[in-house]
DNA sequence: GCCAACGTTGGC
DNA sequence: GCCAACGTTGGC
Protein backbone atom coordinates (compact mmCIF):
# COMPACT_ATOMS: atom_id res chain seq x y z
CA UNK A 1 0.00 0.00 0.00
CA UNK A 2 1.18 3.13 -0.96
CA UNK A 3 0.80 6.45 0.71
CA UNK A 4 0.66 10.11 -0.02
CA UNK A 5 -0.64 13.86 0.69
CA UNK A 6 -3.63 15.87 -0.72
CA UNK A 7 -3.17 19.32 -0.46
CA UNK A 8 -6.42 21.78 0.05
CA UNK A 9 -6.88 24.85 1.56
CA UNK A 10 -9.29 25.14 3.60
CA UNK A 11 -11.68 27.77 2.23
CA UNK A 12 -12.25 25.17 -1.08
CA UNK A 13 -12.41 21.91 0.69
CA UNK A 14 -11.84 21.82 4.15
CA UNK A 15 -10.97 18.52 6.31
CA UNK A 16 -14.28 19.13 8.44
CA UNK A 17 -16.45 19.33 4.33
CA UNK A 18 -14.57 15.99 3.77
CA UNK A 19 -15.25 14.23 7.18
CA UNK A 20 -19.40 15.62 6.82
CA UNK A 21 -18.57 13.02 3.78
CA UNK A 22 -18.44 10.15 5.77
CA UNK A 23 -18.06 6.65 3.69
CA UNK A 24 -19.40 7.96 0.73
CA UNK A 25 -16.29 10.59 -0.09
CA UNK A 26 -15.45 12.68 -2.61
CA UNK A 27 -13.41 13.39 -5.70
CA UNK A 28 -10.42 14.76 -5.25
CA UNK A 29 -11.40 17.45 -8.58
CA UNK A 30 -9.26 20.21 -9.36
CA UNK A 31 -6.04 19.58 -9.99
CA UNK A 32 -4.92 20.83 -13.03
CA UNK A 33 -1.03 19.97 -12.88
CA UNK A 34 0.28 16.98 -14.86
CA UNK A 35 2.62 15.60 -11.89
CA UNK A 36 -0.17 15.57 -9.17
CA UNK A 37 -2.14 14.14 -11.72
CA UNK A 38 -0.10 11.13 -12.50
CA UNK A 39 0.38 11.03 -8.99
CA UNK A 40 -3.14 10.26 -8.53
CA UNK A 41 -2.95 7.89 -11.52
CA UNK A 42 -0.91 5.62 -9.98
CA UNK A 43 -3.34 5.58 -6.72
CA UNK A 44 -4.66 2.36 -5.77
CA UNK A 45 -7.79 1.49 -3.95
CA UNK A 46 -6.75 1.24 -0.32
CA UNK A 47 -3.93 3.81 -0.51
CA UNK A 48 -3.89 5.86 2.44
CA UNK A 49 -3.38 10.15 2.27
CA UNK A 50 -2.15 12.68 4.71
CA UNK A 51 -4.76 15.48 4.02
CA UNK A 52 -3.05 18.99 4.75
CA UNK A 53 -4.89 21.96 4.97
CA UNK A 54 -2.62 25.01 3.17
CA UNK A 55 -2.82 28.71 3.72
CA UNK A 56 -3.77 29.37 7.25
CA UNK A 57 -3.84 26.65 8.78
CA UNK A 58 -0.50 24.77 7.14
CA UNK A 59 -0.53 21.54 9.03
CA UNK A 60 -2.01 17.94 8.31
CA UNK A 61 -5.27 17.86 9.83
CA UNK A 62 -6.52 13.84 8.89
CA UNK A 63 -5.83 11.00 6.81
CA UNK A 64 -8.01 9.74 3.92
CA UNK A 65 -8.36 6.57 1.64
CA UNK A 66 -8.25 6.08 -1.93
CA UNK A 67 -11.96 4.47 -2.46
CA UNK A 68 -11.76 4.98 -6.62
CA UNK A 69 -8.93 4.82 -8.42
CA UNK A 70 -8.54 7.82 -11.70
CA UNK A 71 -11.29 8.54 -13.66
CA UNK A 72 -12.25 11.82 -15.52
CA UNK A 73 -12.48 15.38 -13.26
CA UNK A 74 -16.10 16.05 -13.09
CA UNK A 75 -15.35 19.96 -12.68
CA UNK A 76 -14.22 19.68 -16.69
CA UNK A 77 -14.52 18.74 -20.32
CA UNK A 78 -10.80 18.67 -20.49
CA UNK A 79 -9.88 14.83 -20.72
CA UNK A 80 -6.63 15.77 -19.54
CA UNK A 81 -7.77 15.85 -16.14
CA UNK A 82 -8.60 12.85 -13.58
CA UNK A 83 -8.57 12.32 -10.15
CA UNK A 84 -9.53 10.15 -7.64
CA UNK A 85 -12.39 9.24 -4.81
CA UNK A 86 -11.53 9.94 -1.38
CA UNK A 87 -13.07 9.09 2.16
CA UNK A 88 -11.88 10.34 5.60
CA UNK A 89 -10.54 7.79 8.05
CA UNK A 90 -9.43 9.84 11.04
CA UNK A 91 -8.43 12.97 12.48
CA UNK A 92 -4.86 13.78 13.51
CA UNK A 93 -5.62 14.16 17.06
CA UNK A 94 -2.32 16.46 17.83
CA UNK A 95 -2.43 18.41 13.82
CA UNK A 96 0.90 17.91 12.50
CA UNK A 97 2.26 21.70 11.40
CA UNK A 98 4.92 22.19 8.42
CA UNK A 99 7.04 24.53 10.76
CA UNK A 100 6.97 20.79 13.06
CA UNK A 101 7.94 18.98 9.50
CA UNK A 102 10.30 21.29 8.93
CA UNK A 103 11.90 21.34 12.45
CA UNK A 104 12.22 17.47 12.38
CA UNK A 105 15.73 16.20 10.71
CA UNK A 106 14.20 12.78 9.38
CA UNK A 107 11.37 14.39 7.04
CA UNK A 108 14.07 16.66 5.43
CA UNK A 109 13.25 14.93 2.20
CA UNK A 110 9.41 15.15 2.14
CA UNK A 111 8.13 16.51 -0.87
CA UNK A 112 6.40 18.95 1.13
CA UNK A 113 9.42 20.60 2.43
CA UNK A 114 10.92 20.66 -0.96
CA UNK A 115 8.68 21.27 -3.53
CA UNK A 116 5.89 22.91 -1.45
CA UNK A 117 3.87 23.99 -4.51
CA UNK A 118 2.50 20.39 -5.52
CA UNK A 119 -0.68 19.78 -4.37
CA UNK A 120 -0.91 15.97 -4.59
CA UNK A 121 2.93 14.18 -3.72
CA UNK A 122 3.93 10.42 -2.35
CA UNK A 123 5.01 10.01 1.01
CA UNK A 124 7.14 7.42 2.29
CA UNK A 125 6.63 4.84 4.52
CA UNK A 126 8.77 6.29 7.12
CA UNK A 127 7.29 9.78 6.55
CA UNK A 128 4.21 8.55 7.13
CA UNK A 129 5.24 6.86 10.40
CA UNK A 130 7.33 9.92 11.74
CA UNK A 131 4.10 12.12 10.48
CA UNK A 132 1.70 9.62 12.74
CA UNK A 133 3.97 9.73 15.37
CA UNK A 134 3.72 13.78 15.55
CA UNK A 135 0.28 13.86 15.51
CA UNK A 136 -0.08 11.37 17.97
CA UNK A 137 -2.22 8.82 15.93
CA UNK A 138 -1.47 4.89 14.78
CA UNK A 139 -0.19 4.74 11.57
C1' DG B 1 0.00 41.69 0.79
C1' DC B 2 4.36 40.39 -1.00
C1' DC B 3 7.34 37.56 -3.36
C1' DA B 4 9.83 33.26 -4.70
C1' DA B 5 9.25 29.16 -7.10
C1' DC B 6 7.34 26.84 -10.44
C1' DG B 7 4.26 25.57 -14.42
C1' DT B 8 2.14 26.87 -18.69
C1' DT B 9 1.56 29.40 -22.86
C1' DG B 10 2.70 31.26 -27.12
C1' DG B 11 5.80 33.67 -30.35
C1' DC B 12 9.71 32.90 -32.98
C1' DG C 1 12.38 23.34 -29.50
C1' DC C 2 13.69 27.40 -26.96
C1' DC C 3 12.67 30.99 -24.00
C1' DA C 4 10.28 35.17 -22.40
C1' DA C 5 6.09 36.47 -20.40
C1' DC C 6 2.62 35.49 -17.63
C1' DG C 7 -0.31 33.14 -14.08
C1' DT C 8 -0.78 30.51 -9.87
C1' DT C 9 0.41 28.62 -5.51
C1' DG C 10 1.66 28.87 -0.97
C1' DG C 11 4.81 30.33 2.74
C1' DC C 12 5.97 34.21 5.26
Amino acid sequence: MAYWLFKSEPSTWSWQQQVSKGEIGEEWDGVRNYQARNFMREMMVGDRGFFYHSQTEKAVVGIIQVIAEAHPDSTTDDERWECVDVKAIKSVKNPVTLAMIKADPRLSNMVLVNNSRLSVQPVRDEEWRIVCELGDISP
